[in-house]
DNA sequence: GGCGTAAAGTTAACACTGTCAACCTAGGCC
DNA sequence: GGCCTAGGTTGACAGTGTTAACTTTACGCC
């Protein structure tokens, strides 16, 4: 049966479900919901997905090339500071303007993951990291590698710790987000180029409190 | 129909669902399965819970509980360094021996979480942080305590993130799990007491390389 | 003793979910 | 004309959370 509106309806299945995702978040997809919306019935997805994980992973493939598009953009060319904070500041950026995607891609449990998730694409979707580990051997005077991709995925965790919490709404109220956000980049980057702050106590930020 | 069988069927229906986390994790939580392993049926559970979020939050709490007592444990009290180093690593060693529990507590999207979780529990939930709050305080010469809660606050999603990707698997097989836990908490707790590192770039521990 | 009531369950159903095996059907090709 | 395949559909199975209505048991009270 040609139903015949236009675009073929892998492409509108994928759509419907980037809309889906947007909108309401990772788990308001489900097969049935994604088909109604399409015009089809449940069945017809499995002739383009093997299951729903399979179409999950081809969302979080899309996810880590915007991630990666977005670790190029302009912003972080024009931060001045450091490459890795530039870096930094886009990942949390990226995390915080896309919580649904940011979920897909890194805190769906393993299990909603599929155990088949196949390991190469696994690495691919750690890009991110690979960028931040050249930034820190670049700026950090050829270290060996090894310990520049340690200390990116020592930052790479902080980051996602303070995206998590955040997107979750998990961080008190009281603290204000962007100052929050400022001052967990400049404790965890690696202090190389900007603010020689001593290496004093508590508040990395110069500004007298964070409370609101 | 009294079943008769010692424990009132609320235990019951607990136990299992500690059981089953513990085993299987958050996700094999259901309502159903609960009641077929405890000899009741499904419709048994809203006797004693308003509906599965209910149960999980019974859960949560213990699981804070639970969180709270490891905090306060004599590994501790035995680390000879700074209170806020002993607090960030027995947080960091819980989540990583309870991923199920830590899971259920701390990742867990809202909506799954249930919209109606009161903010007071909320709150109860992150008295890890008080703790750290106060022992930031206490070492620290009594900076503002809204400083305190921001510091002890970026401590923490430091420690939750490394936490969840640890936990997620999502980190490099390559690197050694133990050593980027050590240089992960040497970076992130603030120094006050311990190692008068220079504030010099990346490699945090003085061991050469992370890479195993 | 019999009655009322409340507690503690059950049965049956609804609306979902992901997935599979079998069927259909239109178009192209020999 | 007959066959094959791509692109679906129908119907079903097993599972999920949840509700309304019904039953059964026990207990207090007159």
């Amino acid at each position: 049966m040609v139903r015949g509106n236009g675009t073929p309806l892998k492409d509108k299945i994928l759509s419907e479900a980037r809309r889906v995702l947007e909108e309401e978040g990772v788990g308001a997809l489900s097969t049935r919901r994604l088909a109604k919306a399409v015009g089809c019935t449940a069945t017809a997805l499995y002739l383009y997905f093997d299951n729903k994980e399979a179409l999950l992973h081809v969302l979080m493939e899309e996810g880590f090339a915007k991630l990666g598009a977005h670790l190029e953009g302009p912003s972080r060319i024009a931060e001045s500071l450091s490459k890795v904070r530039g870096l930094a500041r886009a990942y949390v950026d990226f995390g915080l303007a896309n919580p649904a995607w940011y979920e897909l891609m890194f805190q769906l449990p393993p299990e909603r993951l599929g155990s088949d998730y196949p390991a190469e694409k696994y690495r691919a979707g750690r890009r991110h990291l690979e960028r931040l580990s050249d930034a820190l051997a670049e700026t950090n005077h050829a270290s060996d590698p090894g310990a520049a991709l340690a200390a990116s995925t020592l930052l790479w965790s902080s980051l996602h710790g303070l995206v998590a919490l955040l997107n979750a709404g998990r961080i008190d109220a009281s603290l204000d987000r962007d100052q929050l956000i400022e001052a967990a980049l400049q404790r965890a980057v690696p202090l190389v180029a900007p603010t020689p702050t001593t290496p004093a106590a508590i508040p990395a930020t110069g500004s007298p409190d964070l409370a609101s």
